[in-house]
Order: C-alpha cells, then structure tokens, then sequence
RNA sequence: GGCGACAUAGCCAAGUGGUAAGGCAUGGGUCUGCAACACCCUGAUCAUCAGUUCAAAUCUGAUUGUCGCCUCCA
C-alpha cells in the first residue's frame, strides 16, 4: 500500500516517510504507566498522542497491532516517595498487598482513558506475567557476553558497544552521575553507563514482590520488561516505539542496546516521543504542585474531552503549558463545535468526491507529522464549506475515528438534561407559561418566569427552533 | 558541566524560500421585547542581532529567554 505517513523519528532527527516492516502492518509498542499512583493529565498527554497516532495509522489503512507493558514491579513500596502518595498509605492501612495497589491503579488508568477516549491497546502485559522471558533474556544476554554478574546484580555492560548512546551525541565522559539527589552511584558497575537487569541486593529493603533466578531471589531491572514484552508480542522486528521525551534516556537507550544485543540486528525502526506538559514552573509532577487528574477536571466542571481538544490544538513535539484559562478558551471552542455539528441535517446523498476530497485533506495534515492542530482546522473548513449536510455529517464522523472528541453525540444527548421528570415537567409548564406571557407582550412576567426558573438552576434560552433549557 | 527541544497577535496555534491559516477572547454590527444563541466585520511582519538570497517567520551563525534529560518521572 501507499505510504504517506510522516512522522519525525528520534533516531534521525527528522520528519521521515513512515515505511512498515511489512507492507500494511504496523508492530507499535507504547510505554505504560508505572501504577503505583494515579496518572496526571500530563502523563495522559503522551497516551492522548499516542492514541492519535495509532488511529492515524489505521486511519490511512493499516493494520495496527499495539502493544502497552504495565509496570508493576519496581519501586512500589518504596519509602522514599515524597509522602504525596495517599492513595498508597491509605491503601497500606488497609492492609492491601503491592500487587491490589497495582491492580487498582491500572483499574484506575483505564478508566482515565476511557474517559478520554484513548483507545485500550490490542494488547496489554504487566511485567509481573513475563518474569520467565526476563530472566530467559538476561541469560542470553551473559551468555553473549554483553552482561556481568557483580555484587549479587546483573550489569548491562555498555563498553560492549560501538554506539550506545544512539539517540544523541552524548559521551560517557560527560555523564554526570548523580545529578538528582536521590541517585547514588552504584560501585558494581565496570563502566558509569552500566545498567542493572536484575537486582538481588535493592536499596529497598521492604521490596514485596521477589522472585527466584539463577543469580538468586531478586527482581528485575527497569529497562528488561519493555524489550522482552515487545518481543513477545511482536517478534524481533518493530516499527514503532512510543513513550514521553523523558524516556530517551535512559530507558530507551538501555532497551535499544539489550534488545539490540540480544537479537544482533536492528530492533526498532522508529522512536515516537512527545514532549512535556508543562505548568507555570515547568514540568508537571506529582510532588509539585496541584497534582491534576481527569477526576480533577471534572469535579472542576471541564468535560475530560476538552482537555483532549486542548491536547490536540497543540503539536506533540512542542512543550505545552497548562492553565485554566486556555482550557475555558477550548471549553467554549468545544461547545461551538458541537453546536455546530448539532446543526447538521441528517438528510440527502453523501456526495462521493467531496467526502473522498476532505478525507484526503484530513490525512494529509494529520499525517503529517500528527499535525492535529491542523487537522482541527481542516474540520472547520469543512464546517463552512460548500456541501450537504449528510456529507458533512459524514465527513465530520469520519474524522472523529481519530479526533475522538465524540463530535457527533452532541446532538442526541440534547434531550437527557439529568433533571427528574417532575422538574421536567414543572419547567415545561413554566416555558408555556412564559410563552403565553410573551404572547400578551407581558414581558415583565415572561421575565419573572425566567427569573424565577434561574433561581432553580435553569437557563432558559430563545433560540430559533424555540424555547431552549438546560441546567446552569 | 554535557546533550536536546522550543520562541509567531491578549491567549492557543498553522506555516519548512515568494509578501502571515484557523480557534478563543476583544471591539463594531445584524437578528430578537430584553438577555442568550446564531451570523457578519475587526487584529500581528513572526525573541534579538548579523549573514546567504532577486526574495526569509521559513536557510546559516551568534545572542537572549523558557523548558526537558543526564539511571526507574510520560
């Protein structure tokens, strides 16, 4: 098949034309959450993204097969944490185990997405299921010997290498070790770059979950579960790797070189990053600041599709700063949307060449590059354009197989306001009430009906179509 | 200290060599008893400096600013 996909790849550095593995497939693997907490609309943004590129993907034809890990193993019980984490406290006095705090917490991630409308991948793993492929791939990979055994853990060992820092110019010289004060260095390694694949001796003591291997009960390094999972699921050969600009390094690096080694050929043809969620004082954490969840949005009153809008309007290779105020600027931009596709008239022929026109102006922007912000834009031109409505309809349904901004539920939902049929009742006698009112040119009473009905938390409005209410 | 990204109107944002899309807000108007809705009109020479070119927001260099990564944070 055509490919006229574009996207920029880290490996390259550039915008490149997307070419699979096999032709009209795609093996796509994404980063997932670590679960020990819950996911902040930051690192939703990389799933928001992620999701747009997989839908673009099938979009223009292809077969996608994506597969997400669940890292569920690791520094869960730690105690260094912050004390932010109150879910985890709250849940340890509960007497809950590791594994439920996992459990509940990817409960709780795809429920965020759902309410995203990010779509679950074909494939999701914890890293707990794959301990055998683990420690199977880590004794390979001392075999070949590209690892070591030092101290009771088992080091990646990086010298082996002819070019392990493939995502930049960086060299082992300038690497500083312990820039964050929390990381001390590790005098097992034969080289600063080393990387653990299995820990027998962990700085925390309480670690739950424990596993036996050939180098003694322990658990495994970070990087293994992303290579092995992928592996499992998609065979040696990939074609896209997604996951947040803080990945590059190191875990992406480490994976490319385990990977790499293991397999002794190419692994992954392209790297798909997207950048940081950004507030006033820079990256988005949840030890800083307000620690914003969907859950969050919504008790403030925003539709978590807004911030989805919000997510789109944007480019995934640009740093986006979150405020309330651009999220009402999108609330509104949103609401207009739907209004206006609300509108639409569900009737006539679907005009062939106009559909096939718009469809090809969507891909094109959307394609390239994930440009959503222009994909957004090709949306309102087709709004304003010269065409029926059931075209339009057509086309604006079509485009939400991507968007997935529901642009189209809008219209049928008008109807279920979430008032009790006695209220609903009451309101309408109110509005025919007021109607008769207006008729007499008594507006001193249609207004004190309105008045009056605003009082109970109704809006009334005059529309064309006629009397409009819905709650405040 | 090293590596990297980004910098366009009040805000979000497109644009990858030929004289700045779109959205929200603002202001003006049409409509309607009023309000709201809807619709129409309304705005920037692109961080700074220098260079390449007939022509640069778009290429090159320097400067400034913001942000990220440098071992488990998307």
């Amino acid at each position: 098949m055509e490919n006229r996909i574009k996207i920029f790849n880290t490996l390259t550095r550039q915008v490149e034309t997307f070419v699979p593995n096999v032709d009209g497939k795609v093996a796509m693997y994404t980063c997932g959450p670590t679960v020990y907490h819950f996911a902040h609309i930051g690192n939703l943004r990389s799933y928001i993204m992620e999701d747009v590129l997989e839908k673009t993907l099938r979009y223009a034809g292809y077969d996608v097969k994506r597969v997400m890990n669940i890292t569920d193993v690791g520094h869960l019980s730690s105690d260094a944490d912050t004390g932010e984490d109150k879910m985890l406290k709250g849940a340890k006095r509960e007497h809950k185990t590791v594994m439920e705090i996992a459990r509940f917490y990817t409960d709780a991630f795809f429920a965020d997405c759902e309410k995203l409308n990010i779509k679950r991948p074909d494939v999701v793993e914890p890293a707990t299921n794959c301990i055998d492929e683990f420690i199977h791939m880590i004794e390979v990979l001392i075999d070949k010997g590209y690892a070591y055994v030092a101290g009771d853990n088992v080091y990646f060992d990086t010298s082996k290498l002819k070019d392990y820092y493939v995502f930049s110019s960086q060299s082992e010289k300038e690497l500083m070790v312990g820039v964050r004060d929390d990381v001390d260095e590790d005098t097992n390694k034969r080289n600063k770059s080393d990387f653990v694949l299995w820990f027998t001796k962990s700085k925390f003591d309480n670690q739950e979950l424990k596993w036996d291997s050939p180098w003694g009960v322990g658990y495994p390094g970070w990087h293994i579960e992303c290579s092995c999972i992928s592996m499992k699921h998609l065979g040696e050969y990939m074609d896209i790797h997604c996951g947040g600009v803080d990945n590059i390094f190191p875990h992406h690096t480490n994976e490319i070189a385990q990977s790499e080694s293991y397999t002794g050929h190419k692994w992954c043809n392209y790297w798909f990053h997207v950048h940081h969620l950004n507030d006033k004082s820079g990256k988005m954490s949840k030890s800083k600041g307000e620690f914003l969840t969907v859950s969050l949005l919504e008790e403030k009153g925003y539709n978590p599709l807004v911030y989805r809008m919000f997510c789109l309007q944007s480019h995934y290779r640009k740093p986006l700063e979150f405020s309330y105020e651009v999220m009402d600027n999108v609330a509104i931009a949103y609401d207009k949307l739907l209004k206006s596709v609300a509108k639409l008239k569900d009737e006539g022929e679907v005009d062939e060449a106009k559909f096939r026109e718009y469809k090809d102006k969507f891909l094109d922007a959307v394609g390239n590059d994930m440009n959503t912000s222009m994909g957004i834009t090709v949306l309102y031109e087709l709004l304003k354009a010269d065409m029926n409505d059931k075209t339009k309809l057509a086309l604006v349904k079509s485009f939400d197989e991507v968007l997935s901004l529901d642009l189209t539920k809008g219209v049928s939902e008008e109807t279920d306001s979430g008032v009790d049929a006695e209220l609903e009742k009451y309101i309408l006698e109110k509005i025919e009430e007021r109607k008769a009112a207006k008729k007499e040119k008594n507006f001193a009473k249609a207004d004190e009906i309105r008045n009056e009905l605003l009082e109970k938390g109704i809006v009334l409005e005059d529309t064309r179509e006629g009397v409009k209410w819905k709650k405040a």
